[in-house]
DNA sequence: ATCCCTGCAAAGCCTTTGCAATGCA
DNA sequence: TGCATTGCAAAGGCTTTGCAGGGAT
């Protein structure tokens, strides 16, 4: 709690030194990324701050939430699996994506070697940074797959 | 040509297998993917499509793109940057892709290590799959940049 | 002769934008 | 007070859906 209050406060405080005002919108969103846990969309984020603010519309939860990417605060993150909405991500070191197919959950895994990667050297692009989604199921699905079989389908809605 | 009409036959063939019928317009949208490289989105298929048959409607297009992923022939590709279009692949070997933040190439790349990939063994996910996105600059570009110093607000407008 | 497929139009979904009113600094 | 920010409402872009007519098998 106390550690939330004192990130919810240095968010705050960043803004400020960028010029940009702290409004009760812009806290009360910062305090829902803070403290509900990572990948919201901003619908999500818009129902939660809307517990304290009743009032607060859609576009200044975007507003805010690009902003806070532009920051550096947040990142933006695309699953790229079809057309899910974006999903928003306190940002904190590198690392990339566990997608499970079946219920949706998402999980961070640290990322193990540098940006190339499993990229091969014969190639002429500048790579700067990338973006690795592993596809599959969080232990509970797995589980229910074995005696459901629907592992087929659900990975069939997935493009590539 | 004659390697292209081949693999317009052929699937063609795939679809009367499956009870799927072949009309015309699925035939110009096969030839389209054949002949125009890969990563094409669903608009530009129904533009060059539309040279042909100018009466072609976008729920076509969509309807037969789907029919065709579903089948096996295409592959969805959604590179997760944002809100960009779906595009359609031919579908080949298993490859990761390469992204131009200038200009918005897409380019293939073989994938070199298997599924598991950069991904350490220390966590309960059951992975199927993976999508991977480098991103970055295409030859072209990465020359411009060094002299036009764009890098930065390209790469800044590309999520997590 | 089936009934799958097409085109049109409308709706859906998420996100962005315009603008006047509000309120932070 | 000045100007960033807000909320509302409308627009935007891509994709999907409903439906009646038309066409492949």
């Amino acid at each position: 709690m106390a550690s939330s209050m004192t990130s919810v406060d240095r968010v705050c405080a960043k803004l400020r030194t960028e010029g940009r005002r702290v409004t009760p919108q812009r806290r009360v969103i910062v305090e829902v990324l803070m403290d509900n846990g990572s990948h919201l969309t901003a619908d999500q984020v818009l129902r939660r701050a809307r517990r304290e603010l009743p009032d607060l519309s859609p576009a200044t939860v975007y507003n805010t939430l690009h902003e806070l990417a532009a920051l550096g605060v947040l990142q933006e993150l695309d699953l790229g699996l079809g057309l899910e909405q974006r999903r928003y991500d306190v940002a904190t070191e590198e690392h990339d994506h566990l997608v499970c197919l079946r219920c949706g959950r998402v999980e961070d895994v640290p990322r193990r070697n540098g940006l190339k990667g499993s990229l091969g050297e014969d190639h002429d692009f500048e790579v700067v940074d990338r973006r690795v989604i592993y596809l599959g199921y969080c232990p509970e699905c797995s589980s229910k797959n074995q005696t459901v079989a629907g592992s087929r389908m659900a990975s069939e809605n997935v493009g590539a």
